[in-house]
DNA sequence: ATGGTGGTTCGACCA
């Protein structure tokens, strides 16, 4: 079984990429974040052409996630419980969304972007990231063989071989202490990191800046990640980074990322 | 191989 994770950074924008990208993969699950549209407008139709169902959660131009699957769709759930909202009229955003595909509890998730040190969105990124943690805990807990997937876009650079600039990124988010920390208590709790194995760094990246001509000059960032429960880390016999598709007009400023596993 | 960002409620905000 494939399962990939992908920030498209809008599907209105990305439609026909993603369909193609799709198409081509052969991936049996998409974890898509960063819609940037809601549920009513979200194209299901195309995904079900390709022989997908698709589970979308989107509540207006910002955020969204999606899971796409041809291996089943089940039990979905709509966020991670108990995370936090944001805003001056407080909404939960649409971050996380969750299903049982092929047996894999797979999460669509996309971290609250930090912003700045110590702005609000830096604290309500690293609470979110705590009640993410606490949860994901919790499921292994009460289920230690559960084969689980933690995957998108978590906006941290878990190291410095991670980002291609220690100088670059002093001071900003992504890198920092607390950050990372959070980053690691997820890992500590049992979810594994199955890329890095297959791909080991520096230089190796999912997320490059539109500006400045990031990509050809390889400075990038890996921000996005599959973290995998140890009954499903086992099981993982291959992992890539599909750099080929940041390239060329239209493209999103992320990669996919995809992970192979073999039957249970 | 890339092209001086690019996405969103059209224009200030988000990444």
């Amino acid at each position: 079984m494939r399962i990939a994770t992908w920030n498209i950074n809008s599907i209105r924008a990305r439609h026909d990429r993603v369909l193609a990208w799709l198409e081509r993969s052969d991936v049996d699950v998409l974890a898509i974040q960063e819609t940037k549209i809601d549920d009513a407008r979200f194209p299901v139709e195309s995904f079900e052409r390709l022989g997908y169902r698709v589970a979308h959660h989107g509540t207006n131009q910002w955020n969204g996630v999606a899971i796409a699957s041809r291996v089943g769709l089940d039990d979905v759930q709509v966020g991670v419980p108990d995370l936090p909202a944001f805003g001056e009229d407080p909404a939960v955003e649409a971050r996380s969304l969750g299903a049982l595909c092929g047996g894999v509890r797979v999460w669509s998730l996309y971290v609250p972007n930090g912003r700045a040190v110590d702005d609000p969105h830096y604290h309500y990124k690293l609470h979110w990231l705590a009640v993410l943690r606490d949860y994901a805990a919790k499921q292994l807990a009460d289920e230690p063989h559960l084969p689980m997937l933690l995957c998108g876009d978590f906006n941290i650079a878990p190291t410095d071989d991670d980002i291609w600039s220690v100088e670059y990124y002093q001071g900003s988010t992504h890198v920092t202490g607390p950050e990372r920390q959070a980053f690691a208590n997820l890992t500590d709790a049992g979810f594994t990191d199955v890329v890095r194995p297959f791909h080991p760094g520096p230089g190796v990246y999912t997320y490059w800046d539109y500006t400045r001509l990031s990509f050809p000059k390889r400075r990038g960032m890996r921000i996005d990640f599959a973290l995998a429960s140890p009954a499903l880390a086992a099981r993982v016999t291959d992992a890539q980074i599909d750099r080929e598709e940041r390239k060329g007009k239209g493209s999103s400023d992320h990669a996919p990322v995809i992970v192979e596993f073999k039957d249970a």
